[in-house]
DNA sequence: CGTGATATCTTTACGCTGTAAAGAGATGCG
DNA sequence: CGCATCTCTTTACAGCGTAAAGATATCACG
């Protein structure tokens, strides 16, 4: 279920996003001094996010956290939907916003796409915000400008650039919300993912005793790409597939670069040289 | 919010899904005679969710589509997890199961990736069910030997093979991911997306007047690349951007090719060597 | 042909959700 | 002081998934 953005005012949406409220101007108005705020709020629920996932993201929630009601949030902000799109703006905020270029923009983008990766498993949540309609706040354009920055000048038109980081996106999104996915599942039901793949598979085995004829490329590709050497020795609670999934975002990515890398090439055929992979 | 899989008895899923239920013994037993059927409530289901949406599948919603109380369902099908697992690999059916290689491989995965886009623009529910444990029903099964058919035998090892299809399949649920989310957007709040990005860039100027001092490369970006003509004269409701996404789409999925066309390249360049990882 | 076991299906109920509405209490200005 | 105004709480409503209990229909068996 994906959580859509705030459909409520506009513009009061923009202020809080930016800060444009009259924070400056003295308080002279009556009633009892405010005991929380914008920020407060945010932080708390960025901090339930983190810490029980989105499903378990309620106004109620945050308010136990903070020691309030759920209706007192509301007098900060409007809705749930508009909290969650300044949680997401704000956790925005402790991604990188400079990567060293010097060395070629393909290890730039590598790293960026590591630190991407990191932070949507450390922030899960963020993955189930919609993307239909962007936050537009000074989170979101800083991570724009960050990759921007990186791309720029290597030899792209600037739609071209679009392109490439729309691509360059929605695989470290997609990837990274099969490995979050996963890193939730395990804990949350206590079945580890070795004990879930054997006990399916075994089971699949049974239901489908004619799984090789009716899928004899999935068989075939099963039997011969599965033995990735399961390192043992480490001591985290899921090695094997963070390990796995981390492996196959690499491969993937790769193969992402070596694509921008054809299509350098072929925009500024001859004067610019390839980092990788020559024809 | 994404729906996560089923955690109940892991034989019945199975059972459910592959239908090994005992379907072809004759009914002996006492009680009334059933008057649904696993297959109707699934469809039910699929049919409620396409046209309502996920946010609104419940199972009071699938039960009043067939004259039936919420409850009735629970006698077929132990829970609504299940139940969107079995309209997930169920809904995956329509889709082709085999492609035209004759002309090469790339051709077909284009064909591939626009019936996968158009499929999923058609039940935008199914990018909503959690990719983490998939279902491991025959379609999925069906779908994963369709693709794997396309790419056997272009020249990659198999477990490249599965990388590639990971990331073929992350890129294209991302990208359909945002323009259902956008197809849904549009109808379900009334606004369109011209107006709401013309309201919001409005706004955004409003809201962070340094806007070009503090984004710059974003700046630039957007005053280089925002004019992608827009076609007039389609009836459509909201073409604009519906042809935008799409362009986008293919763009990024070229670029994607052309890594899989690198990757083949240096996998068999010379003979048939591997270029990572020999066994 | 009852009669009891069993199956389908409905009704009711519980704790959860976002948030509208109303009220309590504090605060500063006239 | 009185009163308008603000913060925050309480209560309430319609929705959710599903547990539990009960009504009703159907078969097998004495």
């Amino acid at each position: 279920m994906v959580v859509f953005s705030g459909q409520g005012d506009a513009r009061r949406s923009m202020a809080l996003l930016w800060r444009t409220a009259g924070s400056k101007e003295a308080r002279t108005a009556p009633g009892p001094k405010p005991g929380l705020d914008v920020d407060t709020i945010v932080a708390a629920g960025i901090a339930v996010a983190d810490e029980q996932g989105m499903a378990d993201l309620s106004m109620r929630a945050v308010g136990v956290w903070l020691g309030r009601s759920a209706m007192a949030l509301y007098t900060y902000v409007p809705s749930k939907n508009e909290l969650i799109d300044l949680m997401h703006d704000r956790v925005l905020a402790e991604l990188p916003t400079a990567y060293e270029t010097g060395g070629g923009w393909r290890p730039a983008v590598v790293s960026w796409a590591d630190d991407v990766w990191a932070f949507y498993l450390r922030h899960p949540w963020v993955l189930q915000v919609s993307q239909a309609r962007p936050v537009l706040g000074p989170g979101e354009y800083t991570q724009l400008e960050t990759v921007v920055r990186i791309l720029d000048g290597i030899g792209l038109e600037p739609l071209k650039v679009r392109r490439v980081i729309s691509v360059l996106f929605q695989f470290v999104r997609g990837m990274a919300r099969v490995a979050a996915e996963l890193q939730q599942a395990g804990p949350a039901t206590g079945v580890s993912d070795e004990e879930w793949w054997s006990v399916r598979s075994a089971l699949l085995m049974e239901a489908a005793p004619d799984f090789a004829q009716r899928f004899p490329a999935v068989a075939a590709l099963e039997s011969g790409a599965a033995p990735v050497a399961v390192e043992e020795g480490s001591g985290d609670t899921a090695p094997y597939l963070d390990h796995e999934a981390k492996e196959a975002f690499r491969v993937g990515l790769d193969l992402i670069l070596d694509g921008i890398d054809a299509a350098v090439l072929s925009t500024s055929a001859g004067s610019n040289r390839p980092t990788s992979s020559a024809p």
